[in-house]
DNA sequence: ACCAATGGTTCAAATAATGAACCGATAAGA
DNA sequence: TCTTATCGGTTCATTATTTGAACCATTGGT
């Protein structure tokens, strides 16, 4: 591994329950001698990636992601777009709609809304990491990788967020070819207690699994009718994210279901 | 320098006019061998700090941003702090108002806010970066930056971004003493024509200047009674978001006039 | 007063970065 | 069509950087 590389990884210990983290200790987790540590968190440091709070003290994630990130997000307006996608697909369904990126071997928030008209939602956190095993949108995503991306994911140990999150790897791998033939994966209760969720994968320019889409309503809310509704919307809404941001779903993906008032009949004969 | 600062400064070739960067290009702009920057690009594009639209092809900012920086947002809310006070600054003052923090030796935008009720106002962008030569809230940055920081920005090469743009390094310098008695810097025409700004300089822990609030009316608009209202304003509003932020004003730094209706006047005999 | 942490520093030994030359592919010009 | 000049990417002996055990100085708890 590079020095870039081992610079870089520091940063991926900082987590919303660890936002601060001392250098003896940044050094312990990274499994990093503590004078290397204290040199990479120096350089990253003077590039604004990671800052003291006070000379001497723990360090934090740095101000230069808040310039780099608009600069991004100027450059490629992905959360802006599904943003926009997100709001529709939540007024369709009448649910929270939530949209994740992929990001080594675990999905981030990018974007989420919620829609209006009931007294109870599934509420989301900003900068949230969902694991593979454990959300609808993690699997989604896991069935469209490359198998050994699969079984690297899959040969770690899977903790349980709640009594409900399927934790055997070979019950989760047994459940992805059903979801390749629907495009469509399930979660109830794996993640939150309470939240019955679908998802829809998102593809990149080279038909690469990106991210998913998803729908996310208390479970004494979901019916079969609403379910229906919402993994239509959900596969629909996830083709056409890819198709904005340029990315081809691969040439097995199903087809979404023609739209239930059809405008124009004559070419079916 | 090490190598990962030297990952790092490829970051910062792309801006809002080059978003996109070949590697033989990015080997040029840094100065460093094509193998090497394709090893650190390579570096870089594992963290998903940059990414290639297609194998093969240029290279830009990476996904991770968005990522790390709503992480950062989370722990540290500079970007949402700042809004705030900008909205009410916005509505104090009539006009657009702009915070930025020091990156290198430029400014980049943190967040802004437009104030109802004219017809004309100054628009601002997104991840706009300002040159602290041309610019309010850089003069302001600049007068209460250390001496050899000063005299390293100073010694660059001066653009003209306006031709009102003052370019003279020793017409500049000379004009800090008078920043640094009021707290206060002004801008006419010197970034953008027509606009007239006036920028207070915000503070972190250790004293040290770290940005700047700006308020920018349209050149037309300014008169003396609303220059009086806004820099009383602008000064304020710098103040709190530096106590906000758990910053102190250096010892020097001049104090708030009294607000025009006291509120208990006993003290003040 | 003590002990065990902390952040930070030193310097010879070990390791990773470097860069000129090279490759195959693509595109433009003659 | 042939030539030339790019491009992205790779190789490998030389070189410079990174590494880590041991070392301070400080801090905070017992």
């Amino acid at each position: 591994m590079g020095t870039t590389s081992k610079a870089l990884s520091l940063l991926d210990f900082f987590s919303r329950a660890q936002p601060l983290i001392g250098l003896s200790q940044m050094s312990r987790l990274a499994g990093i001698n503590k004078a290397s540590t204290h040199r990479l968190l120096g350089e990253l440091a003077d590039f604004g990636l990671v800052e003291q709070v006070t000379p001497g003290r723990e360090y934090r994630l740095g101000p230069a992601f808040l310039r780099l990130a608009a600069l991004r997000e100027q450059n490629v307006p992905m959360r802006e777009t599904a943003y926009a996608l997100l709001e529709t697909l939540a007024d369709e369904t009448g649910e929270t709609t939530h949209m994740s990126l992929l990001q080594g071997e675990v999905l981030s928030t990018l974007a989420y809304a919620y829609a209006d008209g009931h007294g109870t939602l599934v509420r989301m956190e900003d900068a949230e990491v969902l694991s593979l095993h454990a959300t609808s949108s993690g699997l989604a995503v896991l069935a469209y990788s490359p198998p050994g991306f699969i079984d690297e994911v899959l040969s770690k140990r899977l903790t349980a967020r709640t009594s409900q999150t399927k934790t055997d790897p070979e019950v989760i791998r047994a459940s992805l070819p059903q979801i390749r033939t629907t495009g469509i994966a399930v979660s109830i209760g794996g993640f939150e207690e309470d939240v019955h969720s679908y998802a829809a994968p998102v593809f990149g320019a080279n038909s690469a699994c990106i991210g998913a889409v998803a729908v996310a309503t208390p479970v004494s809310r979901m019916t079969d009718t609403l379910a229906t509704h919402i993994k239509g919307r959900v596969l629909a809404s996830a083709l056409q994210l890819t198709r904005g941001w340029g990315g081809f779903p691969p040439s097995a993906f199903p087809k979404p279901e023609p739209e239930p008032i059809p405008h124009q009949s004559s070419k079916r004969a």
